[in-house]
DNA sequence: TCCTCAAAAATGAACGTTCATTCAGGAGAT
DNA sequence: ATCTCCTGAATGAACGTTCATTTTTGAGGA
């Protein structure tokens, strides 16, 4: 592909995260996606076979890129909590910078187009099956530190709270400010500790 | 409404939550509902003004029913952490008993239809401002034993966890058995107790 | 008990709209 | 001249909604 060609392909992906954030799959028709693209609606398909595909290829540029962004060095010298909640506070600051990428997201998941991605991948490992931080923190780090509990349970406890409240202060129903995060992230730690 | 007018909004209330449960409100054609439903088409537009206004009614009979199974006479004589682990016991139960009711809300609060219902109104308040048992016990009996934090923490600690592993238990995708929803209790009571 | 008939309820083919997708033709590069 | 890429009007399928028609209902009269 041309450098032309990559460039007109993430003009598309752009578009479809924002039109499909601000109005879901089924409201965002292909032509409006062009428009916003700046190409024309055959373009597209130049690029992908159908709106299906063009989805799942976003959803892969999504959460390759959230992966990325979550990698972030430990820091041996503060407590676990602490490490925690720093680990808890990131990825909260990310997902309300990237609000696009935060609805996409969960409208792919509860969705039929991501029945076959499991959920507990979300923020633990990437698609790729390599583990992200927050995977290698619970496994590794912080083992010692938590309960022993059914791995989908504690999944649950840590990243339900989070995406529930992100659904709100994304909505502008909440405000999610620095001491509610605090809140949250102490909250969480509470329910997994030890 | 005769008696038989009644009966047959019903049915085509039930096919309603069960077509929508199982593909969305956008992959539920009106004419699959109708079959469904053994009516025509055409008698749905006697009961309902749309389809819009039909999804909302049945929000409403679901919240309505909802709200009413989870009454329950307070158990003064067993600890406040006893009583809130039965209270989330209960509600768990109840929705994995209710697969359709709850896959329907998620679909209903996460949609344009459900932007103008509060969320933290899901389990805590009905509808109609009366609170449910759970409203109730955070907001009275359980107001001592409670972390003083913002309600909206609150509440996602509590409800986050549970919802997240409903989608999953739901799905198939986990099994969400006794000793899993004692863990998960635990927990959220660990997030929010004092 | 049976018949009548107007109102109510039910029906589903037809309609208009929206949408994803296609493709014949054009523009620009080599 | 040929090839690659782009364009957007045309296509056909799917959908929500309507409405002319048929069927059911039940009150009143014989």
């Amino acid at each position: 592909m041309t450098p032309n060609g990559q460039q007109k392909r993430n003009d598309i992906l752009k578009a479809a995260l924002e039109l499909f954030a601000e109005h879901g799959f089924h409201n965002a028709p292909m032509a409006q996606l062009a428009k916003r693209a700046n190409v024309a609606v055959g373009s597209i398909y130049r690029y992908f076979k159908d709106k299906d595909e063009l989805i799942h290829e976003l959803y892969s540029e999504v959460d390759v890129t959230l992966q990325k962004a979550l990698v972030r060095a430990a820091e041996p010298s503060i407590s676990t909590q602490q490490q925690f909640v720093h680990l808890m506070t990131d990825l909260i600051h990310y997902l309300q910078d990237h609000p696009y990428e935060f609805k996409f997201l969960e409208q792919y998941y509860n969705s039929p187009f991501g029945v076959e991605i499991k959920r507990d991948k979300l923020l633990l490992s990437g698609s790729s099956g390599r583990q992200s931080a927050f995977g290698q923190f619970i496994a590794g780090t912080a083992k010692e530190s938590i309960k022993p509990m059914s791995a989908q349970v504690l999944y649950a406890l840590v990243i339900g709270p989070v995406t529930f409240l992100l659904r709100d202060a994304i909505s502008g129903l909440v405000e999610l400010d620095e001491p509610r995060i605090k809140e949250l992230a102490d909250g969480c730690w509470n329910a997994i500790k030890r």
